[in-house]
DNA sequence: TTCGGTCAAAATAAGCAGTG
DNA sequence: CACTGCTTATTTTGACCGAA
């Protein structure tokens, strides 16, 4: 439905989603910095003012959103305010790097970028970007994944796991022994793996995923 | 007339030396 | 370090403008 409420709610989510205010937003897209003011959408004899589309294409020109991002916050917003959380965001081949986890599998440090998303419940909780085709059919290139690393993981969980050496993957717990773990892929064309415990640095279970 | 966007001006917020 | 006083940038409001 394209509300009056939802239609600034997602202009709202989108200045957000880029850290911006909405008259920044507004600047941002070449547009008079006070295009998006609250005065703006309510004229003074209560009526409701819209944007223009032209104002919208800018917006999401300006921001590098893209159309279906957008339409993504319209029906997010859907005029019912939701309680959202920000959390980090990291591509999966970035993650093998050193600086982004402490030793316990927790985001640390710079570098992150902040994506909101729905309210899980947990602090600690991070995205993940996926890459490459290994997860298909179940995620795909440019899936966004929630991992909590303080989720106790089971067998039959996906999850993402880190070897010592800095590889990063996402995979299935097929087995998991006082010694030995066993990762299988979602695509079948790749190969069951196995480690020595000691070969990885940690392992954290997705909670979420964004489709 | 109506509808969005722009203009001008005022209110806030954000730096930032200088001082005690 | 904390506190002023000052300057600059950002955000907001309400009047106004041009297109349809």
């Amino acid at each position: 439905m394209l509300t009056h409420r939802a239609i600034w709610a997602a202009i709202d989510g989108l200045a957000e989603r880029y850290d911006l205010t909405a008259s920044g937003l507004a600047r941002k897209a070449g547009l008079d910095p006070t295009t998006f003011n609250r005065s703006k959408r309510i004229s003074r004899d209560g009526k409701q003012r819209w944007p223009s589309t032209e104002s919208i294409a800018k917006v999401i020109e300006a921001t590098g959103a893209s159309v279906p991002e957008f339409m993504d916050l319209l029906s997010e917003s859907g005029g019912v305010p939701r309680s959202v959380q920000r959390v980090p965001l990291i591509g999966l081949a970035q993650a093998g790097k050193d600086g982004f986890f402490d030793d316990a599998g927790f985001p640390t440090g710079e570098g992150w970028e902040k994506v909101p998303f729905p309210e899980i419940g947990d602090p600690q909780a991070y995205a993940l970007e996926i890459s490459g085709d290994s997860m298909l059919p179940v995620y795909r290139d440019g899936d966004i994944v929630i991992v909590s690393p303080a989720a106790s993981v089971r067998r039959g969980d996906r999850v993402i796991a880190k070897t010592m050496q800095g590889e990063v993957m996402c995979k299935l717990l097929s087995r998991r022994t006082l010694t030995r773990i066993e990762l299988s892929s979602f695509n079948p064309a790749y190969p069951e793996r196995g480690f020595d415990v000691h070969d990885i640095a940690w392992i954290a279970r997705i909670v979420w995923a964004a489709q």
